[in-house]
DNA sequence: GACAACATACCGACCGGTTGGTAATATGCT
DNA sequence: AGCATATTACCAACCGGTCGGTATGTTGTC
């Protein structure tokens, strides 16, 4: 058969499949009670298969912390936050993006890299790199419009832009904690509401019309 | 032999021992990567006292999430920050505890809850619920100083004491999932930090002494 | 002698990983 | 261009070990 019928699925390679599937069970389950054999049940293929492209079950991990890089990349850098001039109304856009994120079921909406890191920080050390480089690459462009912003509003601080990108991060990751415990996303919106408010004080400007915020 | 030699431990009974021992793997290598039988080589017990005291492995997992809720309660109760007439010191002071907190091995300084939930959000639901009392119980406390500092303050706030009460475990569990991360506390620290700061700036009380803080 | 608090021995299921193969595709040679 | 040769991508069957859990003791205490 010439490229006949497709046999099961839309194809897009073992590979991506694996990886896909790994999003998908690890944030709804975790890492290390999703199994080898589920992930490519989930994914259409076989063990054999999995074993082809990822010499571990870890490799896997490592694979899919880096695949979460590249498509959390890939949605933040097409948001719409990015259009302000203004690079205080960018991180401040950055963090209303990030609420309007908390949709769905829990596991559609919270961090991947989060996640497996408190697995895996202690036992695998690649593992918990490519976590650290996911989480440090996303808040290093949160951190350059801070610093930005920080210039435009010539702000003098005993804090850098670097702290406070890491802090933006450490919210979100300890609101989906939240969000997990108490089974909704309501408790996540209102840590980010109370991060949106700490910059807005940290980066006093000329009184637009804020009677009160949300 | 009439109670001769202890056998092996300081024998504090195998419960405790058990307890104790899923505290500090658990901490390290999360829930589901621990087995029963290596809590009880830890515990120095067999499998049969294990299953005698828990009925299944997530009792154990219950039952440690109440255990830890005992032990931080002790902790949090003795802690000196309680002595200050203001609520809103005491607030500062309970930060400033977490801080001090920080020291050590991750392990020793990370929540016993706030890994759990994450594995255990979605599959179990006694798991969740204890993770969550243990969450939402110690924040409780928290809140009840916010709301007295408020009252104090006369802070009229479209936000409530109970959501920055809830902010605060956001920011502490999200502060330890990037030291995981990082595979350090400091930037834990530099999240409590923040959060420090955007407290005195929703308690904006008369100037003292404050050039530049910490 | 009843009962709690353990210990010993064991089970079936499932785990991550390996083996040995096949079909399709890319590559080198003439 | 045409054919042999690697190489890639995948599959089914299987392996040793470990998993949570159980069945059946033994021991000390009231």
């Amino acid at each position: 058969m010439e490229r006949g019928i497709t046999p099961q699925s839309p194809k897009a390679g073992a590979r991506q499949e694996l990886l896909n599937a790994a999003l998908s069970r690890i944030r709804e389950q975790g890492y290390s009670s999703t199994s080898v054999e589920e992930l490519c049940v989930q994914a259409g293929v076989t063990k054999g298969a999995f074993f082809h492209h990822f010499k571990t079950k870890d490799a896997l991990a490592v694979a899919a912390a880096n695949h979460w890089s590249e498509i959390t990349g890939a949605i933040f850098e097409t948001a719409p936050y990015h259009k302000h001039s203004d690079p205080l109304d960018r991180v401040l856009g950055y963090l209303d993006f990030r609420k309007s994120l908390l949709k769905g079921k829990i596991a559609e909406f919270t961090c991947l890299v989060g996640t497996m890191v408190q697995e895996a920080y202690a036992t695998d050390p690649d593992i918990r790199k490519a976590c650290e480089a996911s989480i440090s690459g996303h808040a290093a462009k949160v951190e350059a419009d801070i610093a930005e912003a920080m210039k435009r509003y010539r702000i003098r601080a005993p804090w850098t832009a670097e702290s406070l990108a890491l802090h933006t991060q450490a919210v979100l990751q300890g609101a989906f904690i939240l969000a997990k415990a108490k089974g909704g996303a309501a408790v996540a919106a209102a840590s980010i509401d109370h991060l949106h408010r700490y910059i807005e004080l940290l980066f006093p400007r000329a009184k637009r019309k804020s009677k009160e915020m949300s």
